[in-house]
DNA sequence: GAATAATCGTTGACATGTAAACGTTTTATA
DNA sequence: TATAAAACGTTTACATGTCAACGATTATTC
């Protein structure tokens, strides 16, 4: 489908520091502002993502999964969160295995008075770019990740492949 | 200029979390490789930068600059790298506050030997574009970092000022 | 020339991040 | 049902990362 597609390695560093210096560029901008409430960038999603939950909140796990983090990590996020009077851990009824990690009151009134300054301010540095712009260019990168995960899914299956034939 | 220029803040945010999204993947990915070779993310940036450098090697600070990082964090991993003997320090003859850190045989023989497998490891990764693809994107984000920068300046001007105007 | 300011790298305190090994509990399997 | 396997969250060891406060050195300024 496209012969002539090019294969330069150096190229792809280009691209590859273009990505990790923009978001060391956001992530540091938007540091201070989230300073001003104690909070860091991962306590700031984990949060995030928990007000954007059911009542009962989401489980350890599934943190892990939507913020693409280790599950160690999250423990580790979440004992401060705890600590500060943010988060609550309730334990599942059923699955004694399971832990819910779920907003305080006090946990869901920061995030209202967060989210918006939070949001407003990621808006105005990226505000260069159009809503159109910053969608294409957003789902771009998305689907780029999504490939970057496949090629490294086939990758891992040949050498698994290699090593079974191996044996 | 632009009049229909979009601000919803959930679309920026879309595209800061493919951002981060997209930099986990990679480095991700990366890891595994580096890992062979006993090295670490950080290290081999550290490494990749000194392998482009004068013979008398590179400031620590400067270092610092053009990985985006503060001059602890180089420190820190710079002294991981002289205990491994990828590294030396070298004082500076004239200024007795700069330091020096340059490649050793063993290190610049490390570099030439995985600089063509990580970056040819990357461009697999990114091969569904194609290298004017990806030099489009780079283009773009690079760009996007610098608009992020200036908009924080612009901002803590403003903010500078009025605290003066406070005064 | 002496006081002051700026530069440089290091250090310490803290918050992430991964990977691997656990203990606990639940599920699947024989 | 007894055993093996899987899922879940925690813990440990280690490597980043920031920030602020240092000592030491050099550059400025008066």
């Amino acid at each position: 489908m496209n012969a002539t597609r090019g294969t330069n390695p150096a190229v792809a560093h280009r691209l590859f520091k273009s990505v990790i210096h923009l978001m060391i560029g956001v992530t540091g901008e938007m540091r201070p502002l989230l300073a001003e409430y104690r909070l860091t960038g991962p306590q700031w999603a984990n949060l995030h993502v928990l007000s954007d939950a059911p009542p009962e909140g989401l489980r350890l796990s599934e943190i892990s999964k939507r913020l693409r983090v280790t599950e160690g990590n999250v423990t580790g996020v979440i004992d401060r969160l705890v600590e500060s009077g943010l988060v609550d851990r309730v334990p599942h009824a059923e699955d004694r295995r399971v832990i819910f990690a779920r907003l305080t009151q006090v946990g869901r009134e920061l995030c209202e008075e967060v989210a918006p300054l939070f949001l407003g301010r990621l808006a105005q540095l990226f505000a260069v770019l159009s809503d159109p712009e910053k969608e294409t260019l957003a789902q771009t990168l998305e689907q780029l990740t999504l490939r970057v995960a496949e090629a490294a899914e086939a990758c891992s299956k040949a050498a698994a492949g290699a090593t079974t034939a191996e044996k």
